[in-house]
RNA sequence: GGACCCAUAGCUCAGCUGGAUAGAGCGCUGCCCUCCGAAGGCAGAGGCCAGAGGUUCGAAUCCUCUUGGGUCCGCCA
């Protein structure tokens, strides 16, 4: 049940009869008729535009559209009062037992209360996280790691097929710097004293990797030249890293679907393959690019490469898929990958960056317009940093100085629930601070601690009921009366009402930190009401020895933990069953 | 020099793809716990939505320019 959608489609039927009677010029578009909370509850409950939209094409005045139109709209049982308001909006008073039935409907659908078809079982590919195999995940991915997985969840709620995936970046030079890194912890294994220049990984992290390389292959590498053991001690390290990279993803309760390898590309033929497609589409050539504008590096000079006409496509320069030495240039994997992606058949792609790759955006949808000939859409959302706060103090991270603060420290210290929460409590532009003294604190100032306050303040409740011997179950709730819910009551179930809504809106926009706020306001509007209780006993959702009058407050309480558990399920955060 | 992102209350930020008198938390001011649901609650002050133009019934939201921050700018991934 989306109560909005349906008021919507009885606007829309209303409109679709007053063209049938001449009352409004026909094939009317009604594409931006919409139906929405007003900004200030005395407006009534629900507004719409529909007269001020359809003013100018049906060369009407809005008022004289919209008095015909609340006629109309206030004759349908649900709406209690119809009334023109401002330059055209019909403000939309609700009958009682509506919201009653939002209650109801949270109770009876659970968790699909709020699911969408908005996706049409349309299929997305979510790409995320891809942190290179060279080392623990730190903060910045972390972020990263947690949009995509709530976005990945919120897409498949709003009715999409959804595929989480990770590509592997192993087929770069990072990971040749990798397996020289772990080769030097092997030597080290083997009692041999080594020094790490600039050029290799010096973390601790390796230790264990070469010592695991020892135990397998012995001395065998020893005083060995390079061209002997790189391939394989390549190999070796990053397997070693993917299954670190797989743990901390598990510890902060990510599950991918897909790990694509990037070196699964090189020898294939895929990237020649992709190449080709561009090849035949007149989009590849052999030229010189003119050189940057500002300061040029030093050793600058025109060169003749291969060409991807990214600017057919909306990028501000062609860009180079070819090296001057023959090799591939990093873009041509990834115009390989997003191939596959597309050749696998998503409707529609989505890649998560960090924001220091918003360079790269333009020239990745050209290659995925020019490839799916403009049939698959990618959207790209850039992750901004994560700012770290100990005791209040901006927290400067530095590989070189030690304070390299990974994903698994902070997941140790505050746990996966509190940092997924409160990585999503900003849209993914927007700089985030992390303290970590306030994301652990218990009080209002955290929203993670109030949404689950909340949820536990109605297990709480549902606990007392129970220990009282009273009957909870399914039908029993669906049975209370809330055909005239309390003035108090109202904002609560006002609230229930838009959950469906706002999850379209942010499945549409990509944009997961919306249910983190929503659930805030649920929140809010549940403790307001909790509140009331302190000077309104008749208010309380538990009323000692009164079980007809405490059922119907049950209910209700019990339909904000629906949501509130499904918004949570959302964002990947267990709802608290108490507060400790 | 160019590209992308950002600019909203003293601070940290929302603002539903153009709607009505722009919101929340913190901080500030004033009230509210003998007890029964105060790890708080209620009320209030606080704004030229960076600035200037434009688009229209209507702009924080869309377009242009300006200012001030961030990220990035052949053959590194």
């Amino acid at each position: 049940m989306n109560l909005f959608a349906d008021i919507r489609a009885l606007v829309v039927a209303e409109l679709d009869a007053m063209m049938a009677e001449g009352a409004l010029p026909e094939d009317l578009d009604l594409a931006n008729v919409t139906v929405e909370p007003p900004r200030d509850a005395a407006h009534g409950d629900m507004a719409t535009n529909a007269a001020m939209v359809l003013a100018k094409p049906a060369k009407v005045n809005p008022r004289e559209i919209a008095a015909t139109l609340a006629e109309r709209l206030a004759s349908d049982a649900r709406i209690a009062r119809a009334e023109i308001a401002g330059p055209g909006f019909i403000n939309l008073a609700l009958a009682g037992e509506v919201w009653g039935g939002v209650v109801k409907a949270a109770l009876a659908d659970r968790w699909s209360y709020g699911r969408s078809d908005l996706g049409d079982g349309k299929r997305v590919n979510v790409e995320f996280v891809s942190a290179n195999p060279t080392g623990p995940m730190h903060v910045g991915h972390t972020r990263g790691a947690v949009f995509g997985d709530a976005l990945a969840s919120l897409l498949a709620y709003a009715g999409y097929e959804v595929t989480r995936e990770y590509y592997i970046n192993d087929g770069g030079a990072q990971v040749d710097v990798l397996a020289r890194s772990v080769y030097l912890r092997y030597l080290e294994a083997h009692g041999q004293d080594v020094a790490f220049e600039d050029g290799t990984y010096p973390g601790d992290y390796l230790i264990p990797v070469g010592e695991a390389l020892k135990d397998k292959v012995g001395d065998a590498f020893v005083g060995k030249g390079e061209q002997f053991w790189l391939e394989e001690v390549r190999d070796f390290a990053t397997d070693a890293m993917m299954g670190l990279i797989r743990k901390d993803l598990k510890a902060l309760g990510v599950e991918m679907d897909v790990f694509f390898s990037e070196k699964s590309l090189y020898g294939t033929g895929k990237i020649e393959a992709a190449i080709d497609d561009l090849k035949g589409k007149g989009l590849i050539y052999e030229g010189k690019l003119k050189p940057p504008k500002g300061k040029l590096p030093e050793d600058w000079e025109a060169r003749e490469q291969t060409l991807f006409r990214s600017t057919e496509y909306g990028d501000d320069e062609d860009r180079p898929v070819q090296k001057a030495d023959g090799n591939w240039a990093y873009f041509a994997p990834d115009i390989a990958y997003h191939y596959d992606k597309v050749q696998r058949g998503f409707d529609e792609l989505i890649d998560i960056f960090g924001a220091d790759h918003g360079g790269y955006v333009k020239r990745m949808k050209a290659a995925v317009a020019a490839l799916s000939e403009n049939r698959v859409p990618l959207d790209v959302k850039l992750i901004q940093l994560v700012k770290l706060f100990k005791d209040g103090q901006e927290f400067k991270m530095s590989k070189r100085a030690g304070t390299f603060v990974t994903l698994r420290d902070v997941v140790d210290e505050v746990g996966a629930d509190v940092t997924r929460f409160v990585m999503l409590t900003r849209k993914n532009d927007a700089p985030l601070d992390f303290d970590f003294a306030k994301a652990l604190e218990q009080s209002k100032d955290n929203p993670v601690f109030y949404v689950q306050y909340a949820h536990a303040r109605v297990r709480s409740v549902m606990r007392k009921a129970e220990a009282a011997g009273w009957k909870l179950d399914p039908v029993t709730m669906l049975d209370q009366d809330l055909d005239t819910l309390h003035e108090a009551e109202l904002p609560v179930a006002r609230k229930l009402a838009e959950w469906p809504r706002l999850v379209e809106i942010a499945a549409r926009g990509h944009e997961p930190h919306r249910i983190a706020f929503y659930l805030y306001e649920l929140a809010q509007a549940f403790h307001a009401l909790w509140n009331r209780g302190n000077d309104t006993p008749e208010l309380r959702f538990f009323q000692e020895g009164n079980e007809s009058a405490s059922l119907p407050k049950i209910a209700m309480a019990k339909a904000v933990s629906v949501v509130i558990s499904s918004g949570l399920g959302i964002l990947g955060v267990t709802p608290a069953e108490e507060m400790r």
